[in-house]
DNA sequence: CGGTATCCCACATGATACTG
DNA sequence: CAGTATCATGTGGGATACCG
C-alpha cells in the first residue's frame, strides 16, 4: 500500500500487532494514530469541540447525542492525555470547566477530510474498482 | 477541525452517531471510512496484501502474526464486500485462492501515510501543542 | 457543575475442532 | 487448502447512583 516512504513502509508492514515494536525502533505510527482517534465517540467529540469550543462539559454533552457521562469523561481524558484536547478549569463556585482542541487537531482535520472523501468516492463508484 | 468543506463539515458535525443520517442526506463519510478500515486486523491485512499480494490464504496467515482463521476469514470477507480486496479462486485440486488489493487501496495508502506521519509528528513535539 | 464508582451486558475476538 | 462451526472469553461501552 499503503506505505511508500521507507520508514513508514517498514513500520507498517512489519508491525504484526498493535503492541509490537517495529524494526524501525518504534511502534507503528499508524497503529498509534488509530488508537488515538479510535473508539465510538472521539471523532464526534473532536468535531464538536472544533466547531463549538471552547465549550463547557455539560454543553458539550448536549451537542453529542446519546453519549453518557462515563464515555464523555473518559474520552476527554484520553484525548487530553494524547495532546488533542485542552482542559481549562476556573476555580469559581460552582466550578467551571472549558474544553477546546489543540493545534494538533488543526493538522488532523484535513487528513480526516481526505479519508471521508475517500469513503464517499469509493461507495459512489465501487464497481469501477472491482 | 476537522472539516473545512461545506458538505463534509455538515455531515461530520451533525452525525451524532454512526447510524445517523446526516442533513446532507447520507451517512457521515468519515464514520463509514472508520467502519471499513476499523477493527483489530484490517489495516494489517491490507498492508500485507499490498506488499506481498497476490497471496494465498495460508501464506497470508503466516505473514500476520497471531491472527486466527476466524478473524482472517471474516476480515477478508468484509474487506471484499467493501471493495478493498479481490478474491480469485482457481478450481484445481486442492483449491487455490489468491487475495489481492483493489485500486481503492492505492488511493487509501497516501492518506494513511499522512495519518501515520501525523501521529509521529505529534508524539515527537507533543509539548509544543499544549 | 463536572464529574466518579459500580455493576452489567453485548459483541468483537479467540480456541479448538472439523470439513468440502 | 481454505476455510466454517461451535463454544469460550475479554473488553468497550451503557445504566444508574452517587460525590466534592
Amino acid at each position: 500500500m499503503i506505505i511508500e516512504d521507507n520508514d513508514l513502509k517498514r513500520s507498517a508492514a512489519e508491525c504484526n500487532n498493535k503492541n509490537s515494536i517495529c524494526p524501525c525502533g518504534e511502534k507503528c505510527p499508524l497503529s498509534t494514530a488509530m488508537e488515538i482517534i479510535g473508539g465510538k465517540w472521539k471523532l464526534q467529540i473532536l468535531c464538536a469541540l472544533q466547531i463549538d469550543g471552547p465549550i463547557r462539559y455539560n454543553d458539550l454533552k448536549q451537542k453529542i447525542n446519546g453519549i453518557t457521562n462515563t464515555m464523555l469523561s473518559s474520552s476527554l481524558k484520553k484525548l487530553e492525555a494524547d495532546g488533542l484536547v485542552r482542559r481549562k478549569q476556573y476555580n469559581v463556585m460552582p466550578v467551571r470547566v472549558e474544553y477546546s482542541t489543540t493545534a494538533a487537531v488543526d493538522d488532523l482535520g484535513p487528513i480526516l477530510m481526505q479519508l471521508g472523501k475517500w469513503a464517499s468516492d469509493m461507495s459512489r463508484n465501487k464497481q469501477a474498482f472491482e
